[in-house]
RNA sequence: GCCCAAGUGGCGGAAUUGGUUUACGCGCACGACUCAAAAUCGUGUGGUCGCAAGACCGUGUGGGUUCGAGUCCCACCUUGGGCACCA
């Protein structure tokens, strides 16, 4: 073989890896448990981007191989859902069928990359002995009150005829088919995942938790935890009351009316004394029959009715308040009703501001004392900085830039006929003595949005008003970048201002100084007009309110999640079922543990029936069995389970795939997990990964497994993009297709592209000649054969080159930085190319590290040389630190900070002979000329700083 | 609106964490080999001015700190991603 050809190479040495079962060495000491998030067979196949995770959790495998350690790598099918169902469906075959045959494309794809996978340890979820295992951690949660049926409304896809999770919207949408989707009231089974909320929000801040900060964000947010007190409001001459539930209790006493959401039971109850319940009782069908869409896109024209008659009364000042009923207050969300505060937020505002109703301000802002800033956030210092200025008395005061090293502020204000910008520059002007005004001289040009410009007395105040009308009446895009900056500058009168410190910044709050109106969205400050609360911080009269409300049992603290329970049955027939009878003595009762798996029966029709039963409901002689507990007629529960079932706690079963007694033996389960590095899409961050931790964090209850969270390491895959920068999508006839590639360049080039092609976690469009080039480079590879010498290393730098490479390679994979380590195996190519006799100690080095990307060729060219056993049995090559250094350096020589002169000097140079040598350089005195030296400063190893 | 990430050549991207901006790859230009082309090899490749030596300007924009900023601080702009009437 005298030219590269991948296609005579890439085949061999995998069945030769097969055969000798050279990755499945279990013995070894070390552990290392790499696990992909295993695809759905989709009808579509591969396309590019799906190998990219795969390719690098093969990569870090292999690396961990020859470190010496054990790895389990292994592949499996997630084959439930509804995307095979609906494909099936499309196709008319049987989703079984369907599913196989998606199966075989995929697995033969993937195993043209050459990969890892120990495929004795393959899974697939639609297997009666792996789902065995998912029913029953489901009659574990049922036995543990964690599955529970539901009536509530729940969200209905009339395309899909199927009910779907909070998580499997997108956007109010069906995730899957783009549907609107509506809210439909069903007997539904819930998972009560809200019972581990707390547990999957704290734990994601276990140290030992190496996710990224990302993810980590995604998931606190789905969560969204909010710590609150619920408390009531009697309803006048009445025995009802209100629960409502705020986060902001410190202003209550800004409360000026209540609103609950259009579900709530007290509109029925009290309908008797509504005076205009007919008016009522319309706009609550009214706002039922919206559609989502109308209720998010008709840019929330917030609407609602009073409910005369009714008047609820506030604990804390006995006011009597209007009730009115609204849809933007939520149903399912709280107590479905709320104190409203117009004064201090934003969607009440919204509301009194339409309906007229009163705005009582009861927060005011700081006064902001220079030497005590009022919040230990520097961030939130900053901010409140910017948007502000300081007062004391009738003094306005200037903030040292030394305090505040950021900002530069300008005290002044506008003489009569001036413009704000024109006040601004002639302030700065007589400023001059200002220290760090580096650019005083070209302010003609320009506004610099640091400045702020104070007024001083009313007829500039007037003018400034007039500038802010003038910039209300245009259009958002006709506003200048300068103008927004003179904008925020802007300054209003502060004598409204109870505490001599207002927000200034956007329009909005503007218009509120200008109609002299409280500052609405004032969110954290000091308590006025609260009666025996006022004049306390936010916080601590969110805590003394709180303990009042307490003492006086009139309510209580409480946590509220956004995350809801995971609703848990599907009406469709491709999906586990759920192990449940129902019978009409007993209820609902579990099927016994023995008789697991409940075995998805055939039908003749799995087309989903639209009317909430799933098609299992017509197959008679499977739904009716005996009750398991009285013998007495029962029926089957005949909804299945949702597509993410499978999928979240397959990983364990990868480590004892074909255990009938046990999910999971517990020995081996304490030998391999944690998971040591997940990797996977970002799309999963809010559904698999939050059910999987769920689910784990119960197995864990169970005892089934040691550890409290899964995956130890978590990494996304970026996306690849097609080569016109869209997504790769059959709709744009812009996807492709793995095989092609494989077959022009070989799975090593491929595998090598979309690991260079840029940070691992980032999306990059695909470029086929990128792919080329990994090629020429492995051409180059194999040409280097033909050098190589058995002759010791003597060429100094070559040893230092190839000590170098060793080094960034292995701390480059470990850190996930493929492309990195890529372009330092290049670099290390290139030189030996560029030798005559290449030592075949470094050559065997150079295949070492180039193994985990391009296993294929590594294998090849080792064998070449001669070895008979598998180039993934020897160990990892290791550097030896004294070879790295180099022996001369380039000296950079900066004058003022500007490059001027570079010498090559020897690296253990002292500092007085650098300096020397530099100075007497020509250039140098050139520059210096007659100037005097006012420093000289010396980093060792890398330049000589000369300040004139 | 809120939260997160990111802006560096013609393109994908490097930059030892404050110290030579543009490593490596693609593309492009020129040269060698060839009757020719492809492939391969070699050389060059941020911009402006200049015959040249060289000078000046350059990491989204405007400032700040520093002998020195892609990197740190402030504000703004743009592009992706997530959440979205969650009280």
């Amino acid at each position: 073989m005298d030219k590269y050809n991948p296609k005579f190479i890439e085949p061999k040495w995998q069945k030769f890896w097969e055969e000798v079962r050279i990755y499945k060495d279990y013995s070894r000491k070390k552990k290392f448990y790499a696990l992909d998030m295993f695809p759905y067979p989709s009808g579509a196949g591969l396309h590019v981007g799906h190998p990219k995770g795969y390719i690098a959790t093969d990569v870090i495998s292999r690396f961990k191989l020859l470190q010496g350690a054990s790895v389990l790598h292994s592949m499996g099918w997630d084959a439930f859902g509804l995307p095979a169902e609906n494909y099936a469906l499309k196709n008319k075959v049987h989703p079984r069928a369907a599913v196989e045959e998606n199966i075989q494309t995929f697995k033969r794809q993937l195993e043209l990359f050459g990969f890892t996978y120990d495929w004795d340890r393959e899974i697939n979820t639609t297997d009666p002995e792996f789902y065995k295992w998912t029913q029953w951690i489901f009659l574990k949660m049922f036995e543990k009150g964690l599955a529970y049926e539901s009536s509530e409304p729940v969200n209905w896809c009339p395309s899909c005829k199927t009910v779907l999770a909070n998580e499997d919207l997108e956007k109010g949408l069906c995730e899957r088919c783009g549907s609107q989707v509506i809210q439909k009231k069903l007997r539904q089974w819930v998972l009560k995942m809200t019972d581990y909320a707390d547990r999957l929000l704290w734990d994601l801040d276990n140290p030992g938790l190496e996710w990224e900060e990302m993810i980590k964000d995604q998931q606190r947010n789905w969560i969204g935890r909010s710590e609150g007190v619920q408390f009531a409001l009697k309803i006048k001459n009445t025995e009802e009351k209100i629960e409502v539930y705020t986060t902001r209790i410190d202003t209550v006493f800004g409360m000026t009316y209540a609103v609950v959401a259009p579900e709530h039971e007290i509109i029925e109850k009290l309908k008797g004394q509504i005076e205009n319940y007919p008016e009522v009782k319309e706009y609550i069908i009214q706002s039922q029959t919206k559609t989502e869409l109308e209720r998010t896109e008709l840019q929330k024209e917030k609407t609602g009715k009073e409910l005369k008659g009714l008047k609820i009364i506030n604990p804390f000042n006995n006011e009597e308040l209007p009730l009115y009923v609204a849809d933007y207050v939520l149903g399912f969300y709280g107590t479905g009703a709320v104190m409203a505060v117009p004064a201090h937020d934003e969607r009440d505002w919204e509301f009194a501001k339409k309906y007229n109703l009163t705005i009582k301000q009861v927060i005011a802002p700081y006064f902001y004392d220079s030497e005590n800033p009022p919040r230990s956030d520097k961030k939130k210092v900053n901010r409140t900085v910017v948007q502000g200025i300081v007062r004391n008395g009738d003094q306005v005061l200037q903030i040292r830039w030394k305090k505040f090293p950021w900002k530069t502020f300008v005290i002044g204000g506008a003489e009569k006929g001036e413009t704000l910008e024109e006040a601004v520059k002639r302030e700065v002007q007589e400023e001059t003595g200002y220290k760090n005004f580096k650019s005083v001289e070209r302010l003609g040009m320009e506004m610099r949005s640091e400045w702020f410009a104070i007024h001083k007395d009313e007829n500039r105040y007037a003018h400034m008003n007039a500038f802010v009308l003038e910039l209300e009446n245009k259009e958002k895009d006709e506003i200048s970048d300068q103008e927004k900056a003179i904008h925020e500058v802007a300054w209003v009168s502060f004598e409204d201002i109870p505490f001599g410190f207002a927000p200034v910044g956007e329009l909005q709050y503007f218009w509120h100084e200008l109609n002299n109106l409280p500052s609405p969205f004032v969110q954290d400050g000091v308590t006025i007009n609260s009666g025996e609360f006022s004049e306390l911080k936010s916080t601590e009269a969110r805590e003394k309110m709180t303990a009042w409300l307490e003492e006086n049992n009139l309510g209580k603290r409480k946590v509220n999640y956004k995350m809801r329970d995971w609703v848990f049955s599907r009406q469709r027939y491709w999906g586990e079922p759920i192990p449940i009878i129902h019978c009409e003595k007993c209820g609902t009762v579990a099927v016994p543990e023995d008789e697991l798996p409940v075995k998805l029966p055939e039908v003749e029709k799995y087309e989903p029936t639209g009317t909430g039963e799933s098609p299992l409901a017509n197959i008679s002689e499977w739904v009716n069995v005996k009750c398991p507990q009285c013998g007495g007629p029962g029926k089957r529960e005949t909804n299945t389970m949702p597509q993410w079932a499978g999928s979240s706690w397959y990983y364990l079963r990868y480590i004892d795939p074909k255990n009938s007694a046990a999910l999971i033996d517990k020995e081996k389960e304490k030998e391999w997990m944690p998971v040591d590095l997940y990797i996977g899409g970002i799309e999963h961050a809010t559904r698999h990964l939050l059910y999987a931790r769920f689910w784990h964090k119960f197995l864990f209850d169970l005892g089934v497994v040691s550890t409290d969270e899964p995956f130890k390491k978590l990494v996304h895959v970026g996306l690849i993009l097609a080569e016109d920068g869209r997504k790769m999508s059959k709709r744009w006839g812009n996807v492709i297709n793995p095989d092609e590639v494989i077959v022009r360049f070989g799975a090593d080039a491929m595998r090598l592209y979309e690991m260079f092609m840029g940070p691992f976690t980032q999306s990059i469009a695909w470029s086929t000649n990128g792919v080329i080039g990994m090629y020429r480079f492995l051409e180059k590879v194999w040409k280097l054969r033909s050098k190589i010498s058995e002759q010791e290393a003597v060429n100094n730098k070559m040893q230092s080159l190839v000590h170098k490479t060793i080094k960034k390679v292995t701390e480059d994979i470990e850190a996930m930085r493929f492309n990195t380590a890529i372009s330092q195996l290049m670099i290390l190519a290139n030189a030996f190319e560029k030798e005559t006799e290449i030592s075949l100690l470094h050559y065997s080095c150079f295949l070492l590290l180039l193994g985990p990307f391009a296993p294929h060729i590594a294998e090849e060219l080792w064998n070449q040389l001669g070895h008979k056993e598998s180039i993934f049995k020897e160990s990892w090559p290791a550097y030896d630190p004294e070879f790295i250094v180099d022996e001369e350096i380039e000296l950079v020589v900066q004058i003022n900070g500007k490059v001027r002169d570079r010498l090559k000097v020897a690296a253990d140079i002292s500092e007085d002979k650098a300096k020397e040598l530099a100075l007497g350089r020509e250039k140098i005195k050139s520059f210096i000329d007659e100037k005097e030296i006012k420093k000289i400063i010396y980093v060792k190893g890398r330049l000589v700083s000369i300040v004139i």
